[in-house]
DNA sequence: TAGATTGTTAATCGATTAACAATC
DNA sequence: TAGATTGTTAATCGATTAACAATC
């Protein structure tokens, strides 16, 4: 389970296939091999095994896989057996989204708080029982709360310039919607969703 | 402007492209070297040139680029300069934030309507002035509405289960939201934003 | 013209695929 | 044991980087 030496492309791999995993164990499923996983997931089998034998051996010759047992293994991998604490920066259409999806379909991601800028203007709309605080607000809840991951939901700007507040709050990762690159201290992740180039390569692929 | 030849990684780099030279035209820079906007990018010089030389050269010896005119042809190269008509099927807080998003933040991308299973149900918190129709006027809708690209905001089996009438009234691409892969006739065009697996990212990176 | 910087070819690096010996 | 399938090494493929001649 070590961290080096594994590539980004297999880290964007292996939630897919957690997600297929778990499609197999939920029809339930008990045992797979690589071949017949690849035909599924439309990879190649010595890709498969290539990957996961990054992280160990989790096969067994002349069987294939255990879909419970690697399900598990690869939720451990990816982080998933723990709980983290999230709040969201901003109380747009778009935060409450995110927010409320992370809330709802993800276990072990808890949102305990969001943070705008004028919260008064959101008042009106709020649809969550999770509190929504005044911006001024996030550095002493940060002092309060120990915070693993900051949503940010908000403009370039106003991303940019909460990132050292995050910091120093002690935040470790940040779940990026701005437009923008975010430059953050080595001990701090940031993942981005750029939804805006998301829609630019399917233009792309329409007209190509 | 040929498409083929043309990686998938290069199609990942031209939105990132055509978002830093926007910044540097709203900054009135006019020219760009590769060695420059390599350094605001944090790739290198080199790729840069590989890159915009797939499609053509925009550049100049012993000049560089002319942002402005780069933009432009990005922005070609990417589709944009042209319109699209969009459908959002799904009608909750997601499809309804990105909805607006792209209707509000996008320019060329234009969302005509939204389509639910139940729209009753999302009547009271309607908050956009675009109509919802109910699932079963979409193939009527289709074929009255030249409609370029459907956003999927709905849950997996639902997403699956309208692929085919996408496809028959003629829209080319999706934007799928849904935990799912899915498969389309390859006339058609998928670009998928499978939020889960992002989060899921995030969380083996904060851990390794 | 001299300096700068592209366009483009060649070299390197890394990721994917194929092959097969190990082993359940 | 024989068949199946992994773990792992070697071969291939593609993408990135370096280098430099072309040229503005």
């Amino acid at each position: 389970m070590d961290s080096k030496g594994i590539s980004k492309a297999v880290i964007n791999r292996l939630p897919r296939y957690y997600r297929y995993l778990g499609m197999l164990k939920e029809d339930g499923v008990e045992r797979i091999s690589s071949s017949e996983l690849s035909r599924h997931m439309n990879v190649t089998a010595s890709q498969i095994r290539q990957d996961l034998n990054l992280f160990g051996g989790f096969g067994q010759q002349g069987y294939g896989y255990n879909v419970k047992n690697l399900y598990e293994e690869i939720g451990k991998i990816l982080g998933l057996d723990r709980e983290y604490h999230l709040i969201v920066i901003g109380a747009g259409r778009l935060a409450r989204a995110v927010g409320c999806y992370v809330g709802f379909q993800e276990q072990g991601f808890r949102v305990t708080a969001y943070f705008d800028r004028n919260p008064g203007k959101h008042q009106g709309e709020w649809d969550t029982s999770i509190p929504l605080y005044s911006l001024e607000e996030l550095e002493g809840y940060l002092k309060n709360n120990r915070i693993d991951i900051a949503v940010l939901a908000i403009p370039v700007e106003a991303a940019r310039r909460i990132v050292p507040v995050l910091d120093s709050g002690g935040v470790k990762g940040i779940w990026n919607f701005a437009h923008t690159d975010l430059k953050v201290p080595d001990y701090m992740t940031v993942q981005s969703v750029h939804l805006s180039e998301s829609l630019m390569q399917l233009s792309y692929k329409i007209n190509h």
